[in-house]
DNA sequence: ACAGTTTAGAACCATTCAGTACAAAACAAG
DNA sequence: CTTGTTTTGTACTGAATGGTTCTAAACTGT
């Protein structure tokens, strides 16, 4: 019995995490923000609160997507060259610049806002336990090293990556690395 | 024949790096920055220029202190074992919190300020010769992997271990890692 | 048709932003 | 002491900031 939105929440939400995952939270401003999820001001304020719960809801959003879908290619994978399984995550894919919002979010505001830090940690032990299960499902466990070390190492790997990406400082030829230690 | 500056140089140069380290670029507004530089406007605006000159010179600054100074721990160190001459750079040192400047730079800055983005890169890069440096001298070149690639490694798990950190969400013990992929 | 809600968009707000202008002060050279 | 030069700190500026308010429109249930 009133006024139907005329946008819809998760299209919004996507443009909102396309903005900050590609600026940062501070670098974006609200009529960055505004244009990239198509609202104007009173929809945004009515419905999503304010520029940091909009920012954390953004994180959200990509653990339901860009994670989720990143770990469900992990789960997926084929049971027998973790290295194979693996590489996908340290393949060029022609967005480095805005690099990963996980990676983002912990450099900019891990230190000062819990929540996002929280959420960020999250992520990541998410795709840790993906990594992990690659690891054990290859039979990674026979070396000196166990499988858990392993993915530390693999995710800080990841991380490492993805933040020298952004200045377009990190190397490309993964394959040889990752075999060379699984 | 003028008046004398009542400032160091350099001591206002470190505040601003310490302010940029541990905040970065955006979240550091002016009166944050003069007041970590011990300077008012005039005097700010005389000797520095403007605020992006001063983080640009902010890095070079850490260029010149903190990373030659673990460059030269690392060139001087015993080679005979690597992972102890590389572990020093993974060890809690209870500013997780500031992270490192040039993974900060890379991640905030990398992909929208050029001349940040090639200063962090040329850092990143004095790093990696001095971590190869310490391969070759404990002759790592032995295994499948070449020193080279092993020395990327390294760099990448540096640069992941300081953006995880940021978060709080990094592990510690890293000896035995280090040792299983040396 | 009407009443009741919620939307959308623009006008508006105080605050903060980086940067400038300027006048007084502090020195050195003569 | 005077002159010339630079530093310093305050006052100021216009723009941009995130956020609020208000009006009119759009819709639903009765």
């Amino acid at each position: 019995m009133a006024r139907p939105r005329e946008f819809e929440y998760e299209t919004a939400l996507q443009g909102a995490m396309d903005i900050f995952w590609q600026q940062g939270y501070r670098a974006t401003n609200l009529p960055d923000l505004l244009q990239a999820m198509g609202l104007t001001r009173g929809s945004f304020y009515q419905a999503f609160g304010d520029k940091e719960a909009t920012y954390l809801q953004a994180l959200d959003f990509y653990d339901a997507c860009v994670v989720s879908k990143t770990v469900d290619m992990l789960n997926q994978c084929n049971a027998d060259d973790a290295t194979a399984c693996l590489l996908p995550l340290f393949q060029p894919n022609g967005k480095e610049a805005r690099g990963c919002f996980i990676c983002n979010a912990m450099v900019e505001l891990g230190s000062e806002n819990r929540r996002a830090a929280e959420k960020a940690n999250a992520m990541a032990g998410r795709l840790r336990a993906a990594i992990l299960g690659v690891l054990t499902r290859c039979g990674e466990g026979r070396g000196e090293r166990s499988p858990s070390d392993t993915a530390d190492l693999m995710l800080h790997l990841y991380f490492g990556k993805q933040a020298m990406g952004k200045a377009g400082g990190s190397s490309n030829d993964w394959e040889a690395r990752l075999r060379s230690l699984l």
